[in-house]
DNA sequence: ACCATGTCTGGGAACGTTTCCAAAAAGAGA
DNA sequence: TCTCTTTTTGGAAACGTTCCCAGACATGGT
């Protein structure tokens, strides 16, 4: 690889000169750039990104921990960062959650990864970790912001979008649907962001008058597979229900793959719906009513005062996101509210 | 941030002797390796990875470039890939396609950012590319492999799967069933792989007595939408067929959420095959049958080679890996073969 | 001719490592 | 005690950049 001394020579200049032409700051005259600009091309010089850390101290690199690369959740997330950063003059690089430890560890890892790499700034989408792990964070590495979830001690750096809201507008989405007898799959309990969507959606429902204490709920891990298995008991405890409620989509995708099996007709026979709106809800048979989360508005205001704070830009930081519903086929109304729904057994 | 130097004066010894104790080389006397241990932890130094690697000329990095995040498809190839590398004590740098161009220029800057980046190597996965780029590409940058594509000038760098294999196990997994009028959704004509498999799936058939010419055949852009709208278009030309090809999954799915939105049965009325066996296989609805690529050992073999030709190493690399069929429910055989399968109009 | 005011140029210093090399210290054998 | 080896140590050099400073050179006003 041909370095800037390479250049200088072959120009016929100094350092300094070459320099000039390469980062465009200070004045060269017209027939020395020709010469460094023909020397950089014949040479085919690309400066050393490494060197200019080293001298600038800044890597004009953002750090994105997710936990796992798999699924349909991270990766649109992800993508709109790289295309924020990039419009910003500036690089991604990712950590993904990997390792024997658990996922706090792994988590920890990730992160410390991304330090050492030298990013200027970070941005993390975890909830496993603990507030003593960001407060030994950010003893390290200030500049970071969080997304989907909010801790306590650094409440200013988190943007999180509002699952009290959205638990609450996918029951009303039943409930205007006249939906009453309604089976939950939740997510893990250990996740606030689950725990929250959840509550808020039951809570809506005890607003309305349902008895929310005789309803069918069951947790899973947000997997498909979790999903499916979740239908499965459902179907199997002939509970009576006319909607089922599924934490996020990629359960919901797995429970409308089990009702496909069984035989249930959906939305005839049971109504599904999903949360947050992942790509996957797109082309699910049927297609999924869902929960659409504003991750994109909630990213960008992130990397915004990410990018406030790293490089001292003032650009708009705002917090609080509409919650909408996208309507598809899974959900349909209730035909006759006070009768139960007839159902089959499974084929 | 804490410097080499901040920790050898800490320490009370020189910068050799603090050196040794971080890279582990050289001999340090046990009084000595305390006390710098010591003021590592104290000080919570860690290396700066520009300085090393402008040093070194090693940035202990392997870059990958692929065209797309969202979708099924590169995403678990990534996590092998990454998985792999951090066994190695390597880490991974992506470069996704982005900005303004075709294809071709993103994959060309997107290449271009991961040299600069400083990789040690790369990995390529794409098949925009031309051989007159590659021919570029390697004079700036030795050490690559190309995933999934093959490019002559490189052919020793390249491992695929063989889509050959793949598109004739489609064609006999059909046959088998007894399906003999098949509707076929193909991949952009201009990806060579799509059209290695979709000709072996046709020469499969000719092969058993099919004539292809009056087969129903469309392109798409291997997305659910394509697949959901070319599963439309099939159905509104009323075109007899008992099964449907889809050159991979993604449209495949598309095609089972029009299919069930249109009141077509699968795969009673209607088998549909797919190709990848990607995840979003595992949960449609109907579950879908696809054949099943060797990604996994194709990305070993490929990361193989490349970290030998990185590092010196020897690990062993082979070629032709085998390709399966993942029956699923997706696929019934054809009860009676000679009559033509009915259909209903969609609702 | 002289000085003031620019514009342009070249090279040293610094960034944080590791890798040398030489020197100091410590044993070991006589 | 002296010499010869071995272990341990400290610091200079180098990696490729950018920034700064000083100097060269031109321009223009007196």
């Amino acid at each position: 690889m041909a370095t800037i001394k390479d250049v200088a020579r072959l120009a016929g200049v100094g350092l300094g000169t070459a320099s000039r032409v390469v980062s465009g700051k200070g004045s060269v005259s017209p027939a020395t750039l020709a010469k460094v600009r023909a020397a950089i091309a014949q040479l085919d010089f690309r400066p050393s990104h490494a060197a200019r850390t080293l001298l600038s101290g800044s890597s004009q690199m953002i750090g994105v921990y997710i936990p796992v690369l798999s699924g349909t959740f991270y990766t649109p997330i992800l993508q709109i960062i790289d295309n924020e950063l990039r419009a910003a003059g500036l690089h991604m690089v990712v950590a993904f959650g990997a390792g024997l430890g658990g996922a706090r560890q792994q988590a920890i890892e990730g992160i410390a990864f991304l330090i050492e790499r030298g990013c200027d700034g970070l941005i993390l989408m975890t909830n496993v970790l603990q507030e003593e792990d960001i407060g030994a964070l950010r003893f390290k590495h200030e500049r970071m912001v969080v997304l989907n979830h909010s801790f306590d001690t650094i409440a200013g750096q988190c943007f999180t979008v509002d699952h009290t809201l959205g638990g609450r507008m996918a029951a009303r989405a039943l409930l205007d649907h006249g939906h009453r007898q309604i089976a939950v799959v939740a997510g893990p309990a250990s996740l606030p962001d689950n725990v929250v969507r959840v509550d808020a959606f039951l809570a809506e429902l005890r607003a309305n008058g349902v008895d929310t204490g005789q309803l069918w709920l069951t947790e899973r891990d947000f997997s498909p597979a979790g999903g499916w298995s979740a239908a499965k008991e459902l179907m199997d405890s002939r509970h009576p229900c006319s909607a089922l409620f599924c934490a996020n989509d990629e359960m919901a995708v797995g429970a409308l793959s089990y009702f496909q099996e069984a035989g249930i007709r959906v939305p005839h026979q049971l109504s599904v719906i999903g949360y947050d709106d992942t790509p996957s809800a797109e082309f699910s048979a049927p297609r999924l009513t869902t929960v659409h989360m504003p991750w994109r508005e909630m990213t960008q205001n992130g990397i915004n005062a990410l990018l406030n704070s790293c490089y001292d830009l003032r650009r708009p930081v705002t917090r609080g996101y509409p919650v909408t519903m996208t309507l598809r086929a899974s959900l349909a109304a209730l035909a006759a509210p006070a009768k139960p729904t007839r159902r089959r057994k499974p084929a």
